[in-house]
DNA sequence: TATGAGTGAGACAGGTCTGTATCACTCTGG
DNA sequence: CCAGAGTGATACAGACCTGTCTCACTCATA
């Protein structure tokens, strides 16, 4: 393998461990002495690959963004129509709070540890709130007027992160069943106008 | 004023104190010392009142939790149906938005900073969801059957939290708004039924 | 085989963190 | 007036924080 395949490697091993540590721990709590030694890396491996600790915060979330929206592509692909669509949104929702290893949404965390609205931390995790809202937008737009389209699509985002708080009291079952009601009910209305 | 009664009205004065920097910049990075300066007290005497930082966080909340209670006790007071005792939780939340140091919801952000379900933040935290959503369900059960009101408290309760999250995103006018329509639809089918 | 990009290990600086200790002081209640 | 509860100021311990620096080393590639 070649030299900078290796160091490309070390790099995503690094944003991967990072993201554990993070997801667990929470950002300030998690020192670069921890993420170093857990990564198995030397700090200045660390430091040359990320300028600071807030730079690797962002691309963890930036990755973790992006797997997410490349899991939901896949979902949407499988579905055919926009009701399949947004239903396996929340079968997803309901399949990650069951996991062994949910601690909430990182970008929830990460909005609720850097509140300045000018950090970058803050808005790389607006960033991911406002991509699904979007997604959400574009799917219902195939079925229903814009205008309704954007009125629903925050209607289910605020399911979505209300049973994600909810899923954090361990109330995450029975959250996202009665959020799949809703939204279906929601959605069956809006087609019989 | 007698001693204790100074004693007492300064530990009141630490925990408003505390209240205020926790929300604006978050709990870790509030330190023991920002929180002396600013309530202009003495290292010491915050420790005689609360035995550690952890503490003074869990009281911070618990404090916080019980003024917005009572808050919500005196807009039910006022309000006479079940209809009108929830649209003035939503009435509420739509003037907490729209506050000018509004910095989104501190329990949401103790969750996320003290992930781990035994801390006792952790447990503060999940005690005034768990409340909240018990109001609810105390309303709603006065105009429809206890299964349904468990049910429908989840999704109003949902719907809240999520208005919360988009709130702290700049979407809380157009996410409180839609969160009210939703709300009155779903009691109004429920009232029909 | 020689070069040099990338690395591991760890010391280090300078700051901040929580929590403890000390001491002189104020001021209320008896 | 005086005892003592409560306080302000401050130094301190010991840990941890981020980020910099050095130096020897590995190992793919030219």
């Amino acid at each position: 393998m070649a030299r900078s395949a290796i160091a490309a490697a070390k790099r995503r091993h690094i944003v991967a461990t990072a993201y554990g540590l993070f997801k667990r721990d929470g950002f300030h709590a998690t020192g670069i002495d921890k993420i170093i030694a857990e990564a198995d890396v030397a700090k200045m491996t660390m430091y040359r690959h990320f300028p600071s600790k807030d730079e690797l915060i962002v691309e963890v979330l930036n990755w973790r963004a992006q797997r997410f929206s490349h899991q939901l592509d896949r979902l949407a692909e499988a579905a055919s129509t926009p009701q399949e669509k947004i239903a396996a949104i929340f079968d997803w929702h309901e399949r990650w709070f069951d996991s062994p290893d949910f601690h909430g949404c990182l970008f929830q965390h990460a909005l609720a540890e850097f509140g300045e609205q000018h950090h970058a931390v803050f808005q790389a995790a607006t960033r991911q709130k406002r991509d699904i809202q979007q997604r959400m937008r574009s799917i219902l737009k195939q079925s229903m007027p814009d205008s309704r389209a954007e009125q629903v699509a925050t209607i289910l985002f605020m399911l979505i992160e209300g049973a994600t708080v909810l899923a954090k009291i361990r109330q995450g079952k029975a959250a996202i069943a009665s959020a799949r009601r809703t939204a279906a009910g929601i959605l069956a209305a809006e087609a019989s106008q």
